[in-house]
DNA sequence: CATGAATGAGACTTCATTCAT
DNA sequence: AATGAATGAAGTCTCATTCAT
């Protein structure tokens, strides 16, 4: 059996079914059950269920880092990665079947006191704000600028993201690609 | 006993927590117990917990739309109008301790299946739509170009409400009210 | 509307359900919705479900002794007598998908403490026993052989209404038909 | 504590009283406070309500299977076997309260969408079927014979264990049990 | 006679977690 | 490191019945 490891196992397996269907609709029986794992060996790995998905919010969150470096970091015209990221958000919505943000996903089912969740939630958020600001400066190299242009790409983005989502189509990432794209063009 | 009517109380109270927390973090027993009913008089009223949660979406739809229409039909500038609007939002915001938008927050964890809520929540959408759309043709009169502009203040308003609810912090309605200023202008 | 009393609607309606589906199965919610009632009307009518029941049972009773009887007082011989009442009882498997004696079944799921339903029962089942004794007598015109050879007969037939029943067939009703008519005729 | 394995428990509270006042009358709850089990440990092993009832019928088939199955195999007389069955069968109704069949019982509170029950029920009548046919066969030897009156003696059996059920006394064992002797040795 | 809202008790099932092995 | 039985609390929903109108 190709076993590598019970704690992947799981990790994997609860990333998937938590963005298909989200935090609070995935059980850990069906977790373990579909990890083939035993119910202790889980929590030998992880104290609860809350801290699963830390796990998991923190494993998304740096394969979505190293993305957005290398497109910060890559060659190329500030619009056209622009461009890019929105065309990619296209194809992750179609593959994901429509489930959006993970982490507003989360957010939307996990109170005030999931403190180790929602740390990981605003570190995410963060860094996908540093992440247009970042992109706003290299278009225009004025700092403060870029700033108030990045806070609205984020908008757009956020915006995109959740509408796609409710209504299971492409046209708000089509409308926020076109509208980011004249942001930051000024 | 003071208890007129179970129905009001019913709605009243699901209303309130479902936008607290959750539709899916709020259970049957919860509402009952703060509406001070049986557990049989709430399905006399309502079929299923499903059924309640659409009739409290049809309930803030119809407030939200009478809001939506009385703006649209009000004397005065349309900047002035979308200004006031974002101004509402974050009144709104505070008062509601940032959950953000019901038809989001419920989309998220109701699954296809639950056919009455998605309709509610298209609904809604198209609504909103419709707004926005109507407020950019109020200052443009041109109808093409309103649809165009209308389409980029909902996903300023939505990445707004959503990153608000998020961050628990009003920065974003602020920076969606400028650019939706400016989107509007031109 | 055709609704020439609450209270045989309300039996009609109960006759059919209990029958089709048993006793325990069915529900006064539905009982009085597809009777087109009010809840406090079939209370009226009706001191408890309990009650509904008894009804049921006194009424199938009369008609069924009614075509006992008639059977018994009817020209002819017994044996033909014996065979017809077997063809009948095959029709009315047939016709009510094989639900099979209804004092059976309601006695099945009612306990001890129902006095009234266990009273309509044993009133029933003393009046197949006395018909097949009859009809035994008629045939040999010996009192004392007829009591025995009639309560075998009743054997017969239970069993074959018990298994058709079961297994959803009429195989047990023709091979009690023929056990019978051996038995009748010594 | 002492509580070694509740899975047994369950089954022998459930097999008691399921038998004594029906599948459909006796309630989880019930269950499991009988055999001194947390709801939760009963849903570990059985799925459902209605595999706990599969469980039962199963097993008390089995037990039932190896009782005809010694009667088959021992030495003697068909007669006397059957006699010693009808017998025995008197001694059960005794000790059970005259419950008569499980299988008849539950039967007649199942619908058809529970296939597993049904199964239950139709296997183990095809063996009580087989068990008197073969009765038959060690008296007469003929096979085809041997059919016939096997199902006869069915019908007896089964039109007994129903009525000594339905008007709590033995006398329809008693004349099943004389019909089936003079049948069996033609 | 009719209405329908209200009810307490209970139905079956699932949750995340712990414990002895 | 792994197992799976055991658990208390909670989940949604239905029952037969009563009451005020």
């Amino acid at each position: 059996m190709r076993k590598p490891n019970a704690k992947e196992r799981i990790l994997e397996t609860a990333s998937r079914l938590f963005h298909q269907r989200g935090y609070s609709e995935v059980g850990i029986n069906e977790i373990i059950s579909e990890a083939q794992t035993a119910k202790a060996s889980f929590y030998q790995h992880y104290s609860s269920k809350e801290s699963l998905c830390e796990a998991w919010l923190e494993d998304t969150h740096e394969k979505s880092d190293a993305r957005l470096k290398a497109i910060i970091e890559a060659e190329g015209d500030a619009v056209d990665k622009l461009a890019d990221y929105f065309d990619r958000l296209k194809s992750y919505l179609i593959n994901s079947e429509f489930r959006g943000c993970p982490y507003n996903n989360t957010g939307v089912v996990s109170g005030e006191e999931c403190t180790g969740i929602r740390k990981q939630i605003l570190d995410h958020k963060a860094c996908m704000r540093s992440f247009f600001r970042e992109l706003a400066f290299q278009q225009s190299g004025d700092r403060e600028k870029a700033e108030f242009t990045g806070d609205r790409l984020l908008l757009l983005y956020s915006g995109a993201s959740t509408e796609a989502q409710t209504v299971k189509d492409l046209w708000p990432v089509d409308i926020a690609k076109a509208a980011a794209i004249d942001l930051i063009q000024f």
